[in-house]
DNA sequence: GTCTATAAGCGGATAGAC
DNA sequence: GTCTATCCGCTTATAGAC
């Protein structure tokens, strides 16, 4: 048995402190920017010196890190909380409240999508840890398009990779357009987030009636 | 008459030296990222101090201002070379080559593009006059497209502004999947800038037999 | 053991004096 | 152009409080 078992007590509250600095981290990166965070405006906010995040985080690049997996899982929860990617669910129906529901919270959370979809932070790269959640969304949408071709609301013979990639560009494109050009616009009163469902329909017409592998 | 105006030969060796700067700050920015451009390594490369620099930039801000106005012009005037916007052109051969060609100097300038694009250095907005070269050719690319309209390409009945917004969003995703997700791909063998041509027949054919405005 | 602090080193931006 | 000096941010070392 072990001897220097710790209290869970004592691990409950490392625990929260660590949530802690992650919610500030993410105030003020909402504020100032992904490659804005400075490890000095967390440690002031939570009333203590940087020196003292060490003992949470080893480096701003791990804090980055945090804050990328963070946002992965919770995006990834908000899509399964939806049902979006249920595999009973009709894929149409899935594909649309789902590349909507992607697209509302990336326009909420400007500053960890940036962190999450671009490289704004120089010499940050997540880590394969970090990484998980978006591998898994990328894998349940892949197999999201397959039943939505076995369904019939795809040409038979579609090229899968190659219209997949197609639509995470035009998803990526509403979602960098809004936030570069638009910054603050709500959801519901996006420029570019208007035409989302032009865009969604135009990328099901053409894979409806084209292999696209031209 | 002036009895301290400088020599053209001094003027012509300081408008060399900033042109001198800019060159080797996007030097720095491609290896390190838009937002890993450091003063420092600036004036290293150059064999100057730092501080020598404020005698040709008003900051590191007043650098990356000149970097984006030098970007947006080096942009459209490829285009213009290439009779892309040039209004007597067929503008359903002028949109494709153009968006072609836009795709294509983003990804060989992906440091200059994203600071272009999006807004990847915090505190950084661009000048009015810094911007106005991109202005110039938002201008123009509406233009095209309701040449494009005119030409019998699009619906009569098309929502441009609509159609404009989409298409800057194609476009921009394409750039940015390919910039985010397979950096350093040149642009005949990228992974994503091989759909632009599958994503540009999408816009064409949606806005060929639909207005658009639902 | 655990948390936090201070001190100090380093690099970068920038203002001022020469 | 330079050097100096200041300020700020990241990071490590070290030491004191609980």
């Amino acid at each position: 048995m072990s001897v220097v078992a710790p209290p869970d007590r004592r691990r409950r509250r490392r625990q929260e402190t660590i949530e802690q600095v992650l919610d500030v981290a993410l105030e003020v990166m909402a504020e100032q920017g992904a490659a804005g965070l400075t490890l000095g405006e967390v440690a002031r906010r939570m009333g203590i010196r940087p020196p003292s995040l060490y003992g949470y985080f080893d480096g701003k690049h791990a804090l980055y890190d945090a804050l990328f997996e963070r946002g992965w899982r919770a995006l990834l929860e908000t899509l399964r909380a939806a049902g979006a990617i249920d595999q009973t669910a009709d894929p149409l129906t899935g594909l649309r409240n789902g590349t909507t529901l992607l697209v509302r919270w990336a326009v909420e959370h400007p500053a960890q999508s940036a962190l999450m979809f671009w490289r704004p932070v120089p010499g940050f790269a997540p880590s394969e840890r970090a990484y998980a959640p978006a591998v898994e969304l990328d894998v349940e949408s892949r197999a999201l398009l397959a039943r939505l071709r076995d369904a019939g609301h795809l040409a038979p013979d579609v090229d899968l990779e190659r219209a997949y990639r197609a639509w995470t560009a035009l998803v990526g494109g509403v979602i960098s357009q809004q936030l570069s050009n638009a910054p603050g616009e709500p959801f519901e009163t996006g420029a570019f987030t208007a035409v989302l469902p032009d865009v969604m329909e135009m990328w099901l017409d053409h894979h409806r009636r084209n292999p696209s592998a031209r």
